[in-house]
DNA sequence: CCCATGTCAGTGAGACTGAGATTT
DNA sequence: CAAATCTCAGTCTCACTGACATGG
């Protein structure tokens, strides 16, 4: 690639293998029973608490509809709940209860069990290699998220 | 991390990275108007050529009545052809269109520039450890792609 | 009265299972 | 006849838009 002796990455590069990652990753928790946006939401109130549809919203990126559809859904499964905000009549808090805590935990278990896998099979150096780059990928995901 | 010092990367740490950064990708196509699975098809056919339903099932990972479905919509929408296998009477042999191989191109391009913004963002450090790394990823997605 | 918050109704994509049709 | 390939029918999730009820 020629540009990557001059700034050190290529985007094209970077698309192309970022992409089939996130392909093979996508692909992977298709054996699971719930929808990613289903665990997303789930991951977002275990790790963030209790709150409205709205901010709930925000951080799924769909729309009120659809938030109320799918909280609907997980309240109907026991997996989250309901409640009157008492500082706004207008608005409702969603919490995870103990059932939809213990799905988000479950499911992390299962990633790293699967990533301990993957990584046994790489060799040491390309282990490094990741481990390296892991800061510089976390802060991609983080500007991913402000830019919108 | 105290596995880190040991192999070099540790699987939880991994595990919130790269779970945080697909989650990041995947809304950001939110704004665009076919789906994840859409563009994924239209994405093999482009770079393998025409192929037949089962084969196109089984790099996407879903039932034949689903693709059936999803190439009937793409087809409705002029972005790939039917035609029957000359070679066997029970097959078709589903390929793009050139409609749909310039909405691949168009998607490409897209990616390519808004990596390269991203890429900006960061220092020359950040990029060359994301850059080293590209090879070890490319693995790790590949592994994940046989190990199903 | 206006705006924010949430829900309801209707529609469509996209996935599944189960049951055929057709050709090898 | 058995197996492979594809389609049809029916159902479910999950997303959207537009209209609406209700409280601040």
């Amino acid at each position: 690639m020629a540009s990557r002796s001059q700034q050190g990455l290529d985007a094209a590069e970077l698309a192309a293998v970022l992409g089939d990652f996130t392909r093979s990753s996508i692909r992977l928790p298709a054996t699971e029973k719930h929808s990613f946006t289903t665990l997303s939401v789930l991951h977002t109130l275990a790790h963030k608490g209790p709150m409205r549809m709205t901010t709930l919203k925000a951080s799924e990126q769909v729309t009120q509809p659809a938030i109320t559809q799918l909280v609907s859904r997980l309240e109907r499964e026991g997996l989250v709940e309901r409640r009157p905000d008492p500082e706004d009549g207008r608005a409702v808090l969603v919490g995870v209860t103990p059932a939809g805590a213990q799905i988000v935990r479950t499911r992390h278990e299962d990633r790293i069990r699967r990533f301990s896998q993957l990584l046994e099979a790489l060799t040491p150096e390309e282990r490094r290699d990741i481990g390296a780059a892991l800061p510089a990928l976390a802060r991609m995901a983080a500007l991913m998220d402000t830019e919108r």
